[in-house]
RNA sequence: GCCCUGGUGGUGUAGCCCGGCCUAUCAUACAGGACUGUCACUCCUGUGACUCGGGUUCAAAUCCCGGCCAGGGCGCCA
């Protein structure tokens, strides 16, 4: 009676098969069944060979006219290049096949015929634009190198998550739908809200901030945020995700940046375990970062001016400089290294100011890119209110964010990291579009 | 928002500067055929393309203008 309720909840079986990466020719002699993708069919006549793609590799099916049945033969003589099919059949033992081992099948069932011809070579031995490459994105991440860097995106996630609740950070999710354009800065987009206008979220700072005043302490969210500026660029997404963090009573910026350092360790870490396969495959190699050096905006400027590169205080870095500063740091061995004490003016209104110009906050630069911003934030309500003002901002757009401050808000900072930049950066992909699945830019919506 | 570049079969390209032997190159894919150890199999045969509109010219893939689409840089940011 219990076995039988059992399966009426479990409603039905997987279709059973093994792995490639399971088939060993110790296994010689051994009936087994897999599944997957049909990549290549070659047909020598009284010989035919497919190759049988799934998540982990490819297994050779050897079809040898005298010895299969001549249905299965007919079957596989007409298959389509990417069809999805389950072999069963009986492992061979055999030096010439790839990976040491062949089946011989007794059938073959077609789950699923492909069309042709295919709108890109799922190979990759045909290349393709990015443009083809995405506008066809489900046959482009068939391609192993396509999909290790998805692998590597999860392992990288799956690492930050568990260092920070390891770390004592609680998981949050704030709003995508917000009232008002309120933090300034990048465009908004605009949604219809039953009768009101409302915008989806850029960022979670100002929800990430209020939380300090809960008595969390700690807190972070991986999210999805969304940025309507027009750029188009291979640094620039329109829908992005990222890692954000804000931690209370700390007594400085470094304290946020002791946070990052371990995060960004762990994350390696986590990637260097889990993803080897996948970094070989994508020819990438992990950056030193047990200790990530922390220079102030000055000496960055400083380092920049003995290379003829002289800027202005006071003003962000320009792409340019930022690149520079990157080969100089890359030449003292460091891919990973903070800026810090930026000018108060450079930075969003709720950065803690630190004496008359300058601010406690920082960047962290990765290969010549920023990957990371972020910073000790203003506690204090009065101060906060002035700074809303004195970067013309309304007061009034802020009411539900400020009432956090009134009535008790420890000293809190917080950082957020860009996960596409992060993993272009890490894995040198030629474009951020790349590290999306499914990437939104100025002019894509569209798979 | 400003600036630059490009669009050739399903895919990736050559040709464009300097218009005409372009009936448009090559690879791959696709269709048919030969082949019992392929592994980017090989070989033979075949199908398939000049982004759209206008202009210049005896003649436009090629030069000019506009549209559409795409790529990239700056600013802004992650």
């Amino acid at each position: 009676m219990q076995g039988a309720l059992r399966r009426d909840w479990r409603g039905g079986t997987m279709i059973e098969r093994v792995y490639s990466k399971e088939l060993k020719p110790e296994m010689h002699g051994s009936r087994v069944s897999i599944a997957g993708w049909v990549q290549e069919r070659r047909k020598l006549g009284g010989l035919l060979f497919l190759l049988v793609r799934d998540r982990y590799g490819v297994v050779q099916v050897t079809l040898p006219k005298k010895h299969v049945s001549q249905e299965v033969f007919e079957t596989a003589k007409k298959l389509s290049r990417e069809s999805v099919v389950v072999v069963r059949g009986t492992l061979q033992a055999m030096d010439k096949a790839p990976g040491g081992v062949e089946l011989l099948p007794e059938s073959i069932e077609v789950l699923s015929s492909a069309a042709s011809p295919l709108p890109l070579d799922p190979t990759g031995r045909v290349p393709a634009n990015l443009d083809t490459r995405l506008d066809h994105r489900v046959l482009d991440l068939r391609k192993p190198r396509v999909a290790a860097v998805f692998r590597i995106r999860s392992a990288l996630l799956q690492a930050a998550r568990s260092y920070l609740l390891g770390d004592g950070f609680i998981e949050v999710h704030t709003p995508r739908i917000i009232s008002t354009a309120s933090e300034g800065g990048t465009e908004l987009f605009p949604v219809s809200y039953f009768e009101r206008e409302a915008f989806l979220a850029q960022s979670p700072q100002l929800y990430k901030q209020m939380l300090m005043a809960t008595g969390f302490d700690r807190v972070f969210e991986i999210a999805t945020y969304f940025r309507a500026e027009e750029h188009d660029t291979i640094w620039h997404l329109n829908e992005i995700t990222a890692i954000d963090c804000e931690l209370a009573f700390i007594s400085s910026h470094g304290d946020v940046m002791d946070v990052i350092e371990s995060l960004v360790h762990a994350m390696l870490q986590g990637v260097e375990s889990n993803c080897s396969r996948e970094l070989e495959l994508l020819d990438a190699e992990l950056p030193e970062c047990r200790r990530i050096p922390r220079i102030t905006y000055e000496e960055a400027l400083e380092m920049l001016e003995e290379q003829g590169f002289s800027l202005p205080f006071g003003e962000d870095l320009t792409t340019e400089a930022e690149k520079r500063l990157g080969e100089i740091m890359a030449e003292q061995g460091h891919e990973l290294y903070f800026i810090k004490d930026f000018p108060l003016e450079a930075k969003p209104f709720y950065t803690m100011p630190e004496g008359e110009k300058l601010s406690r906050s920082f960047d962290l630069e990765f290969r010549g890119r920023e990957v990371v911003s972020g910073s000790q934030r203003i506690h204090g309500y009065e101060l906060l209110v002035e700074r809303i003002k004195a970067s013309g901002l309304r007061v009034e757009n802020f009411q539900t964010y400020l009432e956090a401050f009134r009535y008790g808000m420890p000293p809190h900072g917080g950082f957020g990291m860009g996960i596409e930049r992060f993993l272009m950066l890490l894995l040198k992909l030629g474009n951020i579009r790349e590290a999306a699945l499914f990437p939104r830019d100025r002019f894509r919506l569209q798979p």
